[in-house]
DNA sequence: CCCTTGAGTGTATGCGCATACATTGCTATC
DNA sequence: GATAGCAATGTATGCGCATACACTCAAGGG
């Protein structure tokens, strides 16, 4: 690896001053096109690639943003893969999967399209794009070390401390992705959980005339709960029920858990006509548990889930389910970023992205 | 948006000089704890966040390594999603989407999961992770960017032309991902695609006994085609047979041709004992194909895939495939990195990674 | 023929940090 | 009590580029 050469050397190289080298990558249309041709041969010949730190730094920019998520701790099973030599190793193993579980590790799919919106957006807009996972306990640390690198940061709501957050946003844009609360200090993108459980519920209860229903919901600590169920009272208020009337179970956003109130469901001996679930893996596992026991949805049973991942689309019955526009989430993301990047005097605003209620097989009758 | 606090502010502000702000950020052990704490709370105090471009020149070094993708010049329908006032619409779309394709835009996934376990090995180590994905004829312009900001390289094989390669393998470590060619002059991480497709399809040659079979395989100009292609092929031998006595249909790797190809075979009125194919998405097309036309699966025929997607899970039957060990592929290809950068003499080395080959209902018969 | 104008190029500087080297103030040693 | 030795800190410099400003030269205007 030869060092590698700068604008001084196909300065040199080509008989021009640095300036000149600079402008014709920066700005070729204030060069005559003969010096123009003469710099882009040698820049060809020594292979010169413009150093992205000396940019940023006379520049004050560096053309990155960054995208910030939180990680899930337990995944650190930390081991090395092999030394080189695994090569001489078979290359496979055979493994007897049949009746293997059906459950997968779908965890972060979320983090999957938000990143792949986030960076058609980017690219278009001529900005590389940083990943970081946080995990750990240093989430302030990666995060700040990140702010360093960037021109603007993408965080996912609850990823990092607010004080954390409010310290950087001194020195370097902000967006905020899934905010639990619009109208906050930073830019923000929202998806219409409560709107869509409410369109979901009501569609729902319309249907089935009773009031027997059962919900099963997440962690209290989620957000994303919290307006989901919001969305599901108001939708039953509006019916004239109260939350008081529904059968309520929580999970942990977990197919297990799902499965775990499917179960007790049954075992209850008084099924309820319809199982509204705050997210998928919740919808598979009461899928799970009742598929195994004779009980038919949606005829006996409605379920329905909500995210609108792939697994709720194969599973049978497939599930109905609302689904968020992930990939949206993250391209408002950097059109936020790059309107705040362009006036950063402008209020904070906030974009909520629509969700499509997907009515399938799981709540609907032919 | 104040002006961000460089080390001069902090230096001046805790009554430093700014090599002992430097060296309480770098070698804090090289500092007398009392001082130390004076700059860190200046430090705080000015919400102080180092440069990343100022850093990198000095040091020489990013401390950030990018992962190169090609992409889908298709996606690209580039609609802007809105402007803010999005937040009036009521927020979800009611679709009725029973009867809905079961397929589904799984595409790619492969870079979804090559880049979490890169981001993974990167962050242990301590290295940011830059992503772009190729889009447009502008690859070698999107790479050579990338390359002026990163310490290494990670190139998806065929995604950056050759000969950019090689240029730009003069300045910067290159580690490429899925090569087709072992022992180029690049350090490399491939997968076990052929000893995979060997020990599959001697399986289900084995337990067949009769050697009445198809293969679908993939276009003619996909390195992982070719060698899953060579794999079957060396299975064949073993057992006396040859290419020529093999029903050969040729897809593109897409669900859509996979149920032509198990139409065609169904037309033919003869169906071989087993199907085997070059991916997932093309058996699990035949198996839609199947399955419209009462053909049981596996007991009329045998059919396999390869990938190890989701969907290969969550079919009826479940397709038996061979698993790609995606993340570790990512993994690999920073540790590949490391040792480069720690020994840039090394000679080329070259990792192959195991396969998982897994029987499930497809084939096997309880 | 001198002056103005503008296109094209060069010179000089600063971006913010890491670090080699110099300096200072102690402590340990004899 | 003089000196060597070390710990702690400061000074000065360069990393590679973008860019403000200065300069040159030729064409056009008066």
């Amino acid at each position: 690896m030869a060092k590698a050469p700068t604008v001084y050397d196909v300065a040199s190289d080509a008989g021009v001053s640095i300036a000149t080298v600079s402008r014709v990558l920066r700005r070729p249309a204030d060069v005559r096109e003969s010096t123009r041709e003469r710099v882009m041969a040698s820049v060809r010949e020594l292979g010169y690639v413009p150093s992205g730190s000396a940019r940023g730094l006379a520049a004050r920019r560096t053309g990155a943003l960054g995208l910030y998520f939180p990680g899930f701790d337990a995944m650190d099973d930390l081991d090395e893969i092999s030394d080189l030599s695994a090569n001489e190793s078979p290359g496979y193993t055979l493994i007897d999967d049949v009746g293997g579980a059906q459950d997968s590790h779908q965890f972060n799919l979320y983090f999957d399209e938000v990143l792949r919106g986030a960076e058609l957006e980017a690219w278009r807009r001529g900005f590389a794009l940083t990943v970081a996972v946080g995990r750990g306990g240093l989430a302030a640390d990666a995060v700040r070390d990140m702010a360093g690198r960037v021109d603007g940061l993408l965080v996912l709501s609850q990823s990092v401390p607010d004080d954390a957050l409010e310290q950087l946003a001194r020195r370097i844009p902000i967006v905020v992705l899934a905010s639990k609360a619009e109208g906050g200090p930073f830019d923000s993108v929202t998806v219409s959980n409560r709107e869509g459980m409410h369109a979901l519920a009501a569609h729902v209860i319309g249907d089935l005339g009773s009031g027997d229903i059962a919900y099963v919901a997440g962690p209290l600590d989620s957000p994303d709960d919290t307006d989901r169920w919001a969305g599901f009272v108001s939708a039953l208020r509006e019916r004239g029920m109260e939350p008081g009337d529904v059968r309520l179970r929580r999970g942990e956003f977990t197919r297990a858990s799902g499965r775990r109130a499917g179960a007790d469901l049954l075992a209850s001996g008084d099924l309820p006509k319809a199982i509204i679930c705050a997210n998928d893996q919740m919808g598979l596992g009461v899928l799970d548990a009742l598929n195994g026991s004779g009980v038919r949805v949606p005829d006996d049973v409605v379920v329905t889930g909500f995210d609108g991942i792939e697994a709720a689309n194969l599973s049978s019955p497939r599930l109905t389910t609302v689904h968020q526009p992930m990939e949206m989430v993250g391209r408002a993301a950097i059109q936020l970023m790059q309107r705040r990047l362009d006036d950063p005097e402008a209020e904070p605003a906030s974009m909520r992205l629509p969700v499509k209620v997907l009515l399938r097989e799981s709540s609907e009758r032919k």
